[in-house]
DNA sequence: CTGAAAGCGCTTACAG
DNA sequence: CTGAAAGCGCTTACAG
């Protein structure tokens, strides 16, 4: 019942707990014979080192500690995926807490993984989070930090993201090309980088094409949650707003349907009177109908991404050559369906 | 740089590292004077116990394991979210591991787990699992194991499911109360619980209305991954061998949505030619059109019960006494939607 | 090739 | 009220 140690190997073989720590390590300083001996006993008593024990020496934990403002949305759940793989092959453990989109939940969990001395921290920020110094304290403290989606330029850290801007910008743009006359945009709440570049993007697109810009035609998600519920007021909103409207641009596939979902109760056809583009390319966004024009944001590979870059950072602070910080930028693509219109020739 | 330790505190105030442990821990046998000068210090010098050496004292590492056979499932995502935020309420940190749906890395992970010293387990088995010797492993090493949704009769632990006979019986007879008379099924895989227990709840309501069982009816979602793919081949299938067919309760909503997407393909309308009922009530079911009739699974309950579930028996194997194992079953409802028809009067 | 010893940072039974 | 000491289970520099 009591897990068995170095100590109880050593003394069943009479030798000292030394030669079997190395000898189960491979140490070339153990002849072969002892080696073998301590193998197969390590192998019939079923020992397994005491982590604690090989941490508290090592000063290292072998475990990365992953905070996301949500996770029940399919682009999260797939970076999860993407980082929980990425480290499984590299033997690292994950601790997952969710910020709920709350700077004090988020700050809490900071925290907490720091002093479980985690080797390293993977971030996307909660849309209430204004402040940074929690993010500061955890590169005080030496360990790596990347953040990913969700970012706060003004931290000195690798990051992973996607180019917001570019592609909110090629969304209006596919709407402009189709025909649109008078487009509007929902977009999300107002601290988050990626919600404020998607904006930027729309609006360049706007100007470029010398469409005029028409702040009344920005809806903001007032819940921050990007929810269906959120479409669904905003869609409301515009149908008694401006009837003219001809496109959307929408932050986020949720919202997209669910003003879909209203436009559709009030008898307003996507795309034939309006038409829409909505951004992540959510697996829902392929089956609803109409389907959903997007804009693909890879979630597995930026999980995959963050990882590496993370375990990168942790094997060069391991070796005392601090890396200087990255940022990497993942492609992004404008997947076309049936939400908007064909582009004319 | 170098985290502060009892020892920093200890000298710097010029007392024992006795003493500090205590004052921090509000023992009551150290000066509220000394209590005083100790906190503060800790405070102003941001002193974090090393949880290493906390765990390698304590024998325990406040921290839990979780494996599921996939993250991006919306009942799985939301029961990842039951357990992490309840964890969370009692100090509980989360590693979370994804099996895949195979049996050779569900294995690997539980070992993983084991050797991590984690202070319990929760796991839902992947559809690949048929030998549960490494369940057994973690029962023999005296730690809590609780398993949901995807459970294994045979091993003695708690468990925390839904009735999946009596569901699909409901869902089965809710076809025939409409009037259907040929009715399918698409069934899980062969293993997993959860797919017989559907299986023969849906056999039961037909006979126990007197209609014949056909064998041919029912159609196995082949890949084992219950996808939006296997949906849209047994729909083909199903298309070609029995065009009679009016009625199919379909084991998940994802197959289901794949099977309706295929069907409106080929121009056969649901529910006017093909009535369908689905299970879990993922999100995305109530916005696809038509929306999905099917079973409402709880998947955050289930999760915030299966952590307190292990909370309890972590709590008694501390205390020496262990806690009978139990079963939990949580209610599940039949949400109606536009894909069956109305009932008769 | 083998082993005694120190030390990682904490907790707590025990002595005073 | 305070503290010296043992010990959790490991790793590794050092001596032989």
């Amino acid at each position: 019942m009591k897990p068995v140690t170095l100590k109880d190997i050593a003394e069943q073989l009479n030798i000292s707990i030394t030669t079997v720590s190395k000898a189960l390590k491979d140490y070339p300083d153990v002849s072969k014979k002892t080696k073998g001996l301590v193998k197969e006993l390590a192998k019939t008593l079923n020992y397994k080192p005491n982590t604690f024990a090989v941490n508290l020496r090592m000063k290292e934990s072998k475990t990365i500690g992953l905070v996301v403002p949500v996770i029940v949305h399919h682009f999260f759940s797939n970076i999860i995926k993407g980082i929980i793989s990425q480290a499984e092959k590299k033997g690292y453990l994950v601790i997952i807490l969710q910020s709920n989109e709350s700077y004090e939940l988020e700050k809490k969990q900071v925290d907490l993984l720091l002093s479980q001395r985690v080797d390293g921290i993977l971030i996307s920020l909660a849309n209430g989070t204004a402040d940074f110094s929690h993010l500061n304290g955890i590169i005080q403290q030496g360990k790596p930090l990347v953040m990913f989606d969700k970012i706060a330029k003004i931290i000195k850290c690798s990051k992973i993201i996607i180019d917001d801007r570019k592609a909110a910008y090629n969304a209006t743009q596919h709407l402009i090309d189709i025909g649109c006359k008078r487009i509007a945009h929902f977009r999300g709440a107002l601290l988050p980088q990626n919600s404020i570049d998607r904006f930027l993007g729309y609006k360049k697109a706007l100007l470029d094409n010398n469409f005029p810009y028409d702040p009344s035609l920005v809806y903001i998600c007032e819940l921050g949650d990007n929810s269906f519920e959120e479409g669904k007021e905003n869609a409301r909103k515009l149908l008694k707003d401006h009837n003219d409207v001809d496109g959307i641009f929408i932050n986020t596939d949720l919202v997209a349907i669910g003003a879909m979902t209203e436009f559709k109760k009030h008898g307003v056809k996507v795309p034939e009177d309006i038409n829409i583009v909505g951004f992540s390319n959510w697996f829902m966004s392929s089956v609803i109908s109409p389907t959903l024009t997007t804009i693909d944001q890879p979630g597995y590979k930026m999980g995959k991404t963050a990882f590496k870059q993370l375990y990168k950072e942790m094997k060069a602070i391991k070796n005392k050559k601090p890396l200087p910080s990255k940022i990497i930028t993942l492609e992004t693509a404008l997947i076309k369906r049936e939400s908007t219109k064909s582009e004319m020739e």
